[in-house]
DNA sequence: TTGTACGCGTTATCAT
DNA sequence: ATGATAACGCGTACAA
């Protein structure tokens, strides 16, 4: 019962007293095969239950459907949104994609990239514009499409589409700013570890400095960054400071949730004792009891205008090189009313 | 400057004056090479920036060190937690991971399992224990390594590593029956759907069935199985519901903390009005105002455990077909005290 | 220890 | 529209 023989080209082709090029190019769907025949093959080929060999076929080409996919984390959602959002697109065009995740670490990721590129990848996918130092120029050499995602830059490998991360941190310490607030603390993670982050923590800082508040209070703390973490270095926060802050900045919307727990957990009264912020909208802001103040991105469209342009790169169209997703601020209820309209 | 030519096994051969053999040889690190030639060869290969062509190796030894990964989803922790827990074992042992997200539909399962076959794969990662009916004869036939993760059964295709998700639904049902709950509800997801889900509340069922409790009242919602969904679930079990549940169970704890919030919004007092539990020990668990009662499913755990089995199978070692990670009842206190220790 | 011949399954090229 | 031939880059099997 079993068919142990692996049915290929050459089997299709033996059955139906055709050539392999015949088969080849029905199978493949190109042009050069008469109708009848290719019917009859491609009858052939479903009755004989046949595969084809993904390796010998990319060995042959010197092409393949692969996609790399590069991320930092799967933890806290941002990622796989942008992933969900790049779905249907390379699912249309026929592309497969692998994902890995660096947990930040761009060596890794320049390893992993070369990997991919053993592997004949028709196109990349890398998250951030901070990679490792010579990984830019060895896929511009190589000229593969290459997608920068999450982040924005002028000059991009070759293409990319994200949001600034320094004006996304600049709204938001325009309007805590607007709110009254002038002792800004930031949670984040260890500086270097998220290039994001930091430009968020820049772009905040330039809007607390020009607006008269003092020095920003930061927090680093090691670990995945979300609630638990969010919630232990608020701790730090309001213990170590010389200063007690009058307004909390997390990395992102978990964090920011830990540390409003913790917050409310020692007394302390969300937004009237102390102002608390986060990143990016995340689902969990629909339903918490107090909405947090934060910055939305569109991540599920900028998964959806990502795949969409590397597709149309890889296909040899002319598109943008740089597609920034604007970034707009979200007033919660963690964070005092503004003075007037910012 | 750029060197157009592809550098192969052929190229460092010519460089030196060798047979592909013994270039071949080296770079693979097997015997039947002098320690001279050897380390000719590899500094000449990483002068000349070589890299091995992945397809063309799969291709002439019919073998790969590709793992592909099948996840439903990659939202609400689970399965990045899974995932991280498997890393370390996959890259150790020298193995690519190719993760793909079903979104819970055993077709796309079965379509994405043929292509990583295509590729050769050197083993298969599967979600749970119910696939397309056709699938697991298939995998047996090719003897391709499999692991069956997150959920249990007594025949997996190959090797399995999970929980008992009936027995999860079960002890949480039986808690509850202690702290005098008898009027039970379930928000979930459509039937079918997550059969992990559905085992939940079959153990559920059986539990409070046998403690002399009401039917369960079920709640099913579309979309994302995480807080907002949890929230707008919870309003329908409370206005549709002809009785009013005395605890409503949920498919996870993000679903549960969706509920908690709604329930506190609306002004009912968790546990006095009513008792909420979830599944899973999440880590938003850990910094919740009112930490929610759930059972433990020790996730990284149960990745690394099978990742180990996986490439020991692979390897061709004999292993535990089965391997069961015990749950464990977590109290909260988002549920009223037992009344004595179950 | 090293080398030779051949095949993996498919596609490109150039014929007919 | 169809076919013959030669790659693609590497590994297996066997020989020297």
């Amino acid at each position: 019962m079993s068919r142990k023989a692996p049915v290929g080209i050459k089997e299709i082709g033996a059955e139906l007293g055709l050539s392999m090029m015949s088969v080849s190019r029905a199978l493949r769907g190109v042009e050069g095969v008469s109708v009848d025949t290719r019917e009859a093959i491609l009858n052939v080929a479903k009755r004989m239950g046949y595969r084809p060999n993904r390796n010998a076929r990319s060995l042959a080409s010197a092409h393949s459907t692969l996609i790399g996919i590069s991320l930092p984390t799967l933890f806290s959602d941002v990622f796989p949104e942008i992933l969900a959002g790049m779905r249907a697109t390379f699912d249309h065009a026929g592309f497969d994609t692998v994902i890995d995740t660096t947990d930040y670490s761009p060596a890794r990721e320049a390893d992993w990239v070369e990997r991919m590129l053993d592997w004949n990848a028709a196109g990349l996918v890398l998250s951030g514009v901070d990679h490792a130092p010579e990984l830019r120029q060895r896929l511009r050499d190589l000229q593969i499409p290459t997608l920068e995602i999450w982040d924005t830059t002028d000059d991009p490998i070759d293409i990319s589409v994200g949001v600034d991360h320094y004006e996304a941190g600049f709204q938001l310490g325009q309007h805590l700013i607007a709110c009254g607030y002038n002792r800004p603390a930031f949670v984040g993670v260890p500086e270097g570890r998220d290039r994001r982050a930091d430009k968020r923590l820049e772009g905040l800082g330039t809007a607390f400095r020009t607006g008269g508040a003092s020095n920003i209070i930061v927090q680093r703390i090691e670990g995945r960054a979300a609630f638990e973490a969010g919630s232990a270095a608020t701790g730090g926060v309001l213990c170590a400071a010389p200063v007690r802050p009058d307004v909390i900045c997390y990395l992102n919307d978990h964090m920011a949730f830990g540390g409003l727990s913790y917050c409310t957990k020692i007394g302390l009264a969300v937004p009237d004792d102390i102002g608390i912020a986060g990143f990016n909208d995340l689902e969990i802001n629909k339903i918490l009891p107090l909405s947090i103040t934060t910055v939305v991105t569109q991540r599920h469209l900028m998964g959806a205008t990502g795949a969409k342009n590397l597709v149309a790169r890889i296909n040899g169209a002319v598109i943008d090189r740089c597609v920034r997703i604007p970034t707009r601020l979200k007033e919660g209820q963690t964070t005092l009313r503004a003075a007037r309209k910012t």
